[in-house]
DNA sequence: CATAAATTTAAGGTTACCGTAAGGTTCGCT
DNA sequence: AGCGAACCTTACGGTAACCTTAAATTTATG
């Protein structure tokens, strides 16, 4: 899932030869799931069947031009599209009408260039999606999974609401540090957060009913008196 | 967390499909926290009330320019905004005001422009770690850690209170060097300390008893009599 | 538009920290 | 040694900072 490479890539142009040699650049580098077709019907009908994770259209097809095939797929997928293009072939249209497009490119173009853009996307697309990740982490008596905005404990899992998923993630991001009462509103309520102290005792005290075995003498969120709130976390 | 991907991000449009379009673009990149607003008075509804940490504003909208909309965004809040212009419109504006803008591009676009710039700006706005540095440091006998105000040693863990904070703080900034007692008072009362001299000797007194083997034999936090006190720090 | 959930406001209670004071100790000078 | 000044040490009461609960208000949801 991390790699690229296996990434399933749909080459759609009308001429063999040129098909074939975008084939022949991405096989030497190390692309090996590549479909190819001729026309939008043979487009449409991979997309739902293989479902390829990145697809190259030519604007030029023998029945239809890639913009109408652009919004058929975009009915049922958001994977990403590059056009190749012709040289004074409808550029603004292309940008204008299509802004669907992830990227494109006039042909004739260098084969580097074809490949360094679109693994720019497959990147982009494909391994930040993955990486992206809120944290998941424990305390003393329960885990707090602010991906999902729940805390796991041995009473069950309870949800967290947007305040305490803020200010949680606010604790973590200082975990075993003082964060500062002031800190902590600019993280909940910006910049103009002159009044909400006390709002924030009441959130501390919901988070404790959470996290903590006994709320009143908390072990993980701890009061600072005069400096701020502090959350001990397990190890890690 | 650090992650850019987790920032809340505002599209105002009047058009759905632009904003569908760009929303699509955005969650493709592994942003998921995204809101849509089509007039100034939502934007301005959402701004107070989700606080997202960068807009993306046509500058054309049914009830006013993206202009008189930055000002008034600007009244309460000074986060980063991105505008969408269309060709030949009002861009001496845009640049001659100087505005506070962080960004614009001119429709129509390619996705990966909007993309590469809006990450630019989130970038370089939001990775500015604040994370508060404070300093840890060793005594004789015992770690000083003032991130989370506790004092580590053999003996276990005490935690510090605000005042012997601030006054570990102020010693430790000049480590090695006489520290006089009016400089003392200053740093945890402020301008008018006048009185409190003996206060700051009880102070003194707790600290040693924190991180002191014999509090009434200092051998770190030392009195020079006549001038104030000194904190010896080891090596470092 | 009604209902529930989330958030804020408000008010009374609790406690840990701080300042004061009072008596003791050490230092430095004559 | 004797004396005063500077500093130490301990304990206690007041109070600001924080807790806790419930009710009021806002926001989300069907």
């Amino acid at each position: 899932m991390e790699n690229i490479k296996n990434k399933k890539i749909l080459i759609v142009d009308d001429e063999p030869e040129i098909r074939k040699m975008i084939e022949g650049f991405l096989r030497k580098e190390g692309f090996f799931r590549i479909y190819l077709a001729a026309n939008c019907e043979e487009t449409l009908k991979i997309c739902h069947s293989i479902k390829p994770q990145i697809a190259i259209l030519d604007v030029m097809l023998p029945d239809g031009d890639g913009f109408t095939l652009l919004s058929s797929i975009r009915q049922f997928s958001q994977m990403p599209i590059f056009f190749l293009t012709a040289k004074g072939e409808d550029q603004d249209r292309l940008l204008g009408l299509g802004l669907g497009a992830d990227d494109y490119i006039v042909k004739p173009f260098l084969p580097r260039e074809l490949i360094l853009r679109l693994t720019a996307i497959l990147k982009r697309v494909y391994t930040t999606t993955v990486t992206q990740q809120l944290p998941v982490f424990m305390v003393e008596g329960c885990t707090i999974d602010l991906e999902s905005a729940v805390v796991r404990s041995n009473r069950g899992e309870q949800p967290l609401t947007a305040k305490e998923h803020a200010l949680l993630l606010k604790l973590y991001e200082n975990r075993g540090r003082i964060v500062t009462s002031d800190a902590l509103c600019e993280a909940v309520w910006g910049g103009d957060y002159y009044g909400y102290e006390n709002s924030l005792m009441v959130h501390i005290r919901r988070i404790r009913e959470k996290i903590e075995m006994n709320p009143s003498k908390p072990k993980s969120l701890l009061t600072v008196r005069g400096l701020g709130y502090k959350l001990m976390v397990k190890k890690e």
